[in-house]
DNA sequence: GATGAATGAGACTTCATTCAT
DNA sequence: TATGAATGAAGTCTCATTCAT
């Protein structure tokens, strides 16, 4: 298993297309090419800040063109998010449901595929984003809360609720605040991505997978049934 | 000593007031009633989403007014950032020329002043918005990068020299590298700060000033000259 | 006589066309079920507010089709007048010109005929659209004046100079001013049906085809050569 | 009494300002010289097709200028409907709360007072509007039938009331409905009036004050207590 | 100095029309 | 012939900035 876990990495749901005819082609390409686009700029210029039709442009498009596929800048950007974080849920969830290993290796196999899905990626800047702009768009907050904190949340906890389950961790603490304190670090390599190569951050070496793992492990010492 | 060094708190350059009659001390109150008033916003929400008439109707002026003072939206923002940040350095600057101990126990000062002054405070949150919204005005990035950066690594800059010349610290090291060394928690703190209450970051419980000490001990640890 | 005059009811130009074969049926059908589409919509929305993507999407075609047949939406509107008035018209002319009877009897069957073919179908909410929103589109406004205003009164000027010119009306009247008094009542008609249902409008209870006939033997009664 | 009923023609709440300083004369004229161009345009091209710049234009000032006191078109149409319409219902009310007379003088008060300030005027084309465009802007046909025409009826019940109470109508007949029989000519000349202009319609000459003083007296004769 | 009315560039969004397939 | 993806002009609305008073 597990190689499926982490390597999904980009192109949630496209389809090799080169047998197609080159007009369906174009058709089907252009959402994933404004998807990029919008991504791209989203994560540079933040969301107020950029333009529809810039997105538009560098998709090679024309405004017109991007509202056909998505009804408001809004909606682009709810897609992107789809595309690129809160897309990679469901098929978590089942490589989770089929997993053979100890709840340990999951919550490992976990990280790297977050990291190699989003911390490594653009899709790690949307999550800047939110915190920076959320604030003054409560409908795409709302959406944001809903469909990836929420969502996410609800997938770490079925894993924590697993290895309390067939006993491997301890039953006598808070389900959520494992969540929590397991996210903790994630959200902090978010940041940390993000806040580097701007304003002369200086570069706190630090190795992102590395972190991860100490941290993980940290946690699972405290999780141990004894 | 030190007293002032940590306790200039608010209020550069703004002299007590209360004995002028009261048309005159509007008058020169304005400007800091709008520099207050635009602090709080662009710090709650960023400086693009910042509306100036907001600005100026939470000052209790007209949008005119605004204007009167600062000729655009940027420049209200740079009074702002001297106002809070950079316009304490010439102070910083004074109390270090005339501090008689040692350079270990400036450097923990500094650390007390930077977090009674700036990283306990609004202005903190200024530092999160220029790496948020930075990308998007130039102007603001460079003005940032000239005067708060640069001239805060100056300050720091002066200080590893100070300790060196007097033989507190081993001289083999790049001062660039320490000066970078030493900012880098309270680049961890701007962030840390800015980036809980919002999308679901959980508390990661911290006591900033034990976690400044801590860190600056461990420095030293390392530059001590043997 | 007289049935053809009021029987042609709607399907001017159309075929029966229940022995082609289907791809071909479909293809000759292709106008008239644009047409009806757009006759349905211009009168339920207006012709600025109604899309041509709807009417498409009504008629069973993509938008593009659409305009294979119809240059403009404009055209289409024109079409649509053509279709269900205008068209009308040199089918009433011939029924005039070989009619035996009375010029009387001849303007009871005219209403009788625009009431069944018109007045009482939607394409009298094409008189009331024109009136609402003909100043907006002077093309079309232009357009309906002269195809079918000018040349109804033409069709009108006929009957009633034949009614003269058999000393059947007195001669001593403006032809055209007949012409205006005759048509008053059809307008009002017009305006009638559309007005109901809508903003509040009581019921005004009233049989059409009744009011039509009393207009005219009023009108008759003065016209009649003594 | 009376004179007043009829008479508070136009300039609703409009104050004589020549003595107040230019700016501020300005200030309190522009919404009525917007309100009166909105007027105009409405009525003349509908409610969709005139541009919100083109207002701004007719009343010399700028597109911005125009959403500095309406926040949107919609908004700018219920000003235009509340100035000219809605706005002389409290007026109404009062006069008829101390009227004298009888209630069939009143209600040929109401009918010259309704012919004057808007049957005759300007405002006579929004209810044209309303019929054709209402159903296109779902928040205006919600905002007139509630502001407009309930409100409306609601004046005329408490003036049929008045006449049952006062045993001047019979009593057994149901209100609402003596609410539509009076309404209906009024509605008639409100599509009258703006039917002609256009498309050719031919004269129908009709004195309309002499018609709503038939249509009443017609009324009045079958509403009469024995 | 202070005001706040006025401006207009610029953003999002709609939709008739075109055109490659 | 039929499609439907693509376009871009045009419309509404926002907001930093100006300026007469």
């Amino acid at each position: 298993m597990s190689a499926a876990f982490a390597a999904n990495s980009h192109a949630i749901g496209q389809i090799p297309q080169n047998l197609l005819p080159k007009r369906e082609r174009r058709k089907d390409a252009r959402p994933g090419e404004l998807l990029a686009a919008a991504l791209d700029l989203f994560v540079e210029k933040g969301f107020a800040a950029t333009r529809a039709e810039e997105v538009a442009q560098r998709a090679g498009v024309s405004k017109g063109t991007l509202f056909l596929y998505f009804a408001s800048k809004e909606e682009l950007f709810k897609a992107v998010v789809r595309e690129n974080i809160s897309g990679h849920y469901p098929h978590w969830h089942e490589e989770m449901q089929s997993f053979g290993g100890t709840t340990a290796e999951m919550l490992h196999l976990c990280a790297q595929g977050w990291w190699e899905n989003i911390g490594a990626t653009k899709a790690c800047g949307i999550g800047k984003l939110m915190m920076s702009e959320g604030a003054n768009f409560p409908d795409l907050q709302r959406f944001y809360q809903a469909e990836v904190i929420e969502a996410g949340n609800q997938l770490m906890l079925r894993i924590f609720q697993r290895g309390i389950d067939r006993g491997e961790f301890r039953a006598d603490l808070n389900v959520n605040h494992l969540v929590h304190l397991f996210v903790a670090p994630f959200l902090f390599l978010m940041i940390w991505k993000h806040a580097s190569p701007q304003a002369g951050i200086p570069t706190l070496q630090l190795d992102p997978k590395a972190f991860l793992t100490t941290q993980i492990d940290v946690l699972l010492g405290g999780l141990q049934a004894r």
